[in-house]
DNA sequence: CTTTGTTGGTGAATCGATAAACCAGAATAT
DNA sequence: ATATTCTGGTTTATCGATTCACCAACAAAG
């Protein structure tokens, strides 16, 4: 039963022959020409008569005829392809490293977004040593890029635009095609959320202030809480890698009511410290997170959570690489999309 | 300040020059011959002397030469890119749809996996009016796939034998190559350590008893906990859509002490439940997860649970990809992966 | 009756690479 | 002295599509 010849394993490797424009050429009795015109739906160039047309589709819907994608490409430069940046270590999801989720979640509503679009998602690392360098990219195998990457991308913005390589960027402060979550905003949603219920002691928890989104959300935050009359000054910004820092700030008796979290996870993480500390969600503290993904469903307490509406992001972001391959000029400003805010059981009035 | 030429418009997606294997062979003096051969590596076909090697080498370097990826494909077939085939409805992460986590992961998990083995992974959605469908595949975009879409698929699978196109399936019980987790073995770990906590009355909790992984990961709780003189009979297996079996189940003053979850959804599921009806975990009740992804580290307690090694999982995943690609025998079973047990607070020697 | 224009296409070049066939000159064998 | 092999490449065809230049036949215009 087990062949012994190689040519059995060689089989696996065949080429199967496919259906050429010259097959349907053949059938229908015209030139390739005529056929590549028709089936690729141009009007300008060639004449041909109704019933020319509709034997050339007969025939190639007889013969069965699909397009090659590699001629096409190779040809007129178009693969319908875009690709996706992502940084590679969060793909695989390294436990010390935070926004997992939240790249993942993107990445997917990316891939789904590209597929309305009518393209299809090619994802690339930011690292050269893993993928197709940008340098690599002109060689037409992607039409253009969409980066999520999270490092300094400023030399890949340049690079891009240098090469003629349509690119979009998401969350980013580079490049002429942006789309970002509305970060001030979600920080204001926040605020005023917090506020309302009463707190007016309260602070903001990030992973490394210097991060753009970390600074707007931050400053949305503060300055909501300074039209309530909250000073600016009197909100720290508490920093995930100066624990010590945060179990002080939350056990100063005249301490904090409530955190606003730069995303879920970092609120998962605060959760964590408050049950090693003795302090009850929401009746010591109330916590807000920022992306409302599946960790915020999951916690318990629920968590209260801004949502970045992943999806409308992720379209935007199609839309406005599709816009640049037809040439059109960039938006003034980057396209912001708006978040909302999701209340659970993670917020409560203070009791403090 | 608007432009109204289109002009320029149409700079914006003006065709980048770039070097090619021609520019390389005028700098060298050489023909195009020699310089493909030198530059792809190949050994057989063409003879050339070290110092015409390095005057190619040279000159490549000094035009900045890389190699385009399309012209490459459409001579030779090799596209150095792997398809994955995955739910499109999975990567939005619908709501009521379970795995959306599982699936992420694995996708990512795949993608870093592609990189690693030198390929480019193009994300396919199973759906054809999203992408390109399978009958498209022959077009050389891809050079082959990696089947993780849920529905069944044993058309794709036929559909790709037939076709030539290399295809790797994971966790399906269809086509000759094949990877997937021990799931029996991932329900003997459950059961044999809740059987050493002292449980006898365990329940199976599934979405649908029907599917593959499903059913195997019940016979082997089963088979352990018979090993263990707990007879299967009267291990039962609920239903995640019928919740009032479960309840009752629950309830039952002879009830359940310990349920084996198919996933860490469906444990964070049957949290929920447990919070609603008041039965406390794991006093009351322990529960054994499936996966061990992120939702086992942020429920609360902590979730026990059988972890489906991802990255080996890829990484197997694209090994077999490549032997198939060269022509390799498939091999005799399918490749199985080794879950290990992971245990945290979730599960406890029974109270009742 | 010649010129001009229109209709309905065809032929050949091209995109960037690979692969098979070939070839001139030198070296070796007979 | 002639045949054969080896060396170091070159020429040409090809992958599957697009695109530009051109052409034959016929009609309308002058």
């Amino acid at each position: 039963m087990k062949p012994n010849l190689p040519s059995a394993a060689k089989a696996a490797i065949k080429p199967p022959r496919r259906t050429t424009i010259t097959d349907v050429a053949h059938a229908a009795g015209v030139s390739r020409t005529a056929v590549s015109y028709v089936l690729s739906g141009r009007t300008a160039g060639v004449r041909v008569t109704d019933s020319t047309r509709r034997r050339i589709l007969e025939a190639a819907e007889s013969v069965g005829y699909r397009r090659n994608a590699l001629g096409l490409a190779l040809r007129s430069g178009r693969m319908d392809t875009v690709g996706i940046i992502a940084p590679v270590s969060i793909m695989v999801g390294e436990p010390g490293k935070p926004g997992g989720v939240y790249y993942k979640d993107l990445t997917s509503a990316l891939a789904a977004a590209a597929f309305e679009a009518g393209l299809n998602p090619l994802l690339m690392s930011e690292q050269p040593q893993h993928s197709i360098s940008l340098a690599d990219l002109s060689d037409r195998r992607v039409d253009g890029v969409i980066l999520v990457s999270k490092s300094n991308n400023e030399t890949l913005v340049r690079d891009a635009a240098a090469a003629g390589i349509p690119c979009v960027t998401i969350s980013r402060s580079t490049g002429r095609w942006q789309v970002e979550t509305d970060n001030e905003h979600g920080g204001r949603l926040a605020a005023e959320h917090l506020v309302a219920l009463g707190h007016r002691r309260l602070a903001f928890l990030a992973y490394d202030a210097e991060v753009n989104s970390s600074r707007r959300r931050a400053h949305g935050f503060r300055t909501a809480l300074d039209a309530a009359g909250i000073a600016p000054e009197s909100v720290p910004t508490l920093l995930f890698d100066q624990t010590d820092g945060v179990r002080a700030a939350l056990h100063d008796p005249h301490g904090l009511t409530a955190v606003f979290c730069f995303n879920d996870e970092l609120a998962v993480w605060l959760r964590d410290v408050c049950d090693e500390e003795g302090i009850r969600i929401p009746d010591d503290l109330s916590i807000v997170g920022f992306d409302n993904n599946i960790l915020a469903v999951t916690m318990r307490p629920r968590l209260t959570s801004v949502e970045s509406p992943m999806a409308e992001l992720a379209r935007t972001a199609l839309t406005l690489f599709q816009k640049q391959l037809q040439g059109e000029l960039p938006p003034l400003t980057p396209i912001l999309v708006e978040p909302r805010l999701v209340v659970r059981d993670s917020t409560a009035p203070p009791c403090r």
